[in-house]
DNA sequence: ATGTTGGTTGATCAATTGCTCAACTGTTCT
DNA sequence: AGAACAGTTGAGCAATTGATCAACCAACAT
């Protein structure tokens, strides 16, 4: 069966008081639903290979299946998923797609990433 | 059958130059999956607000459970993610467990996301 | 000793993910 | 018009994920 919760917990570690200060700085649910949709786009390595890349230069699809040796439908895919989230931008020319960073906040990401990984 | 690559694409947009340079500063695969593995632990709604609440206040599963409204089980195994990707730290009092944050990057990380989807 | 509470763990299962394949659109070149 | 190239899309499928359930361990109270 499932477990029934208590209103609080008596573990006696936090006092009941701390939880509800807790609870009330908590930022409504929609907030962690839209957080988490745009870290799941950095949580996959081709993901962050395609921005890195893109964070150093514009680049057209045909430039990262090259880079990253892969091919144009998985990074065609991948990019739709990025321009959904708002973190990269495109402009058609002639043939080609042009990508780029929609906005400095993926750079502040990396970062603070590569902070937490190199300590 | 799968296409097939030619050294440098002819798309004509890129000079081959700049794909090579931008190779040049693309930082190891590992380093990629690394990272991947960071931002995962961001892109779930449940681990989110499991880190919002011990970047407020150090707390007990028990306490967590409570604030949640989710089963220990489900909190022990997202605390397991997060404990083995060094994000948060724990500590024996008693019965209880308390856990915290590991480090202060989770904040940092945090507030680029925020600064992200307010905008 | 027995029961209760706080927490962990492994198995299971539905849902999601990421790549491949094949078919398609649109642009350029001959 | 037809071929070649740049890119997108949807279906399919293996791999991963996240919650549940049940069993378990450890600390404490009676």
């Amino acid at each position: 069966m499932q477990e029934k919760r208590p209103l609080l917990c008596d573990c006696g570690v936090m006092s009941g008081d701390i939880v509800d200060e807790v609870r009330a700085q908590m930022p409504p649910g929609g907030d962690f639903h839209q957080l988490s949709s745009l870290y799941k786009m950095f949580s996959d390595p081709t993901r962050l290979q395609i921005l890195w890349a893109l964070n150093c230069h514009e680049l057209c699809v045909c430039d990262l299946t090259t880079l990253l040796g892969m091919t144009k439908s998985a990074i065609s895919h991948q990019l739709k998923g990025l321009r959904l989230a708002n973190l990269v931008k495109y402009e058609k020319r002639g043939k080609s797609v042009c990508y780029s960073l929609a906005d400095s906040h993926v750079k502040d990401i990396f970062e603070k990433g590569f902070e937490h990984i190199h300590e």
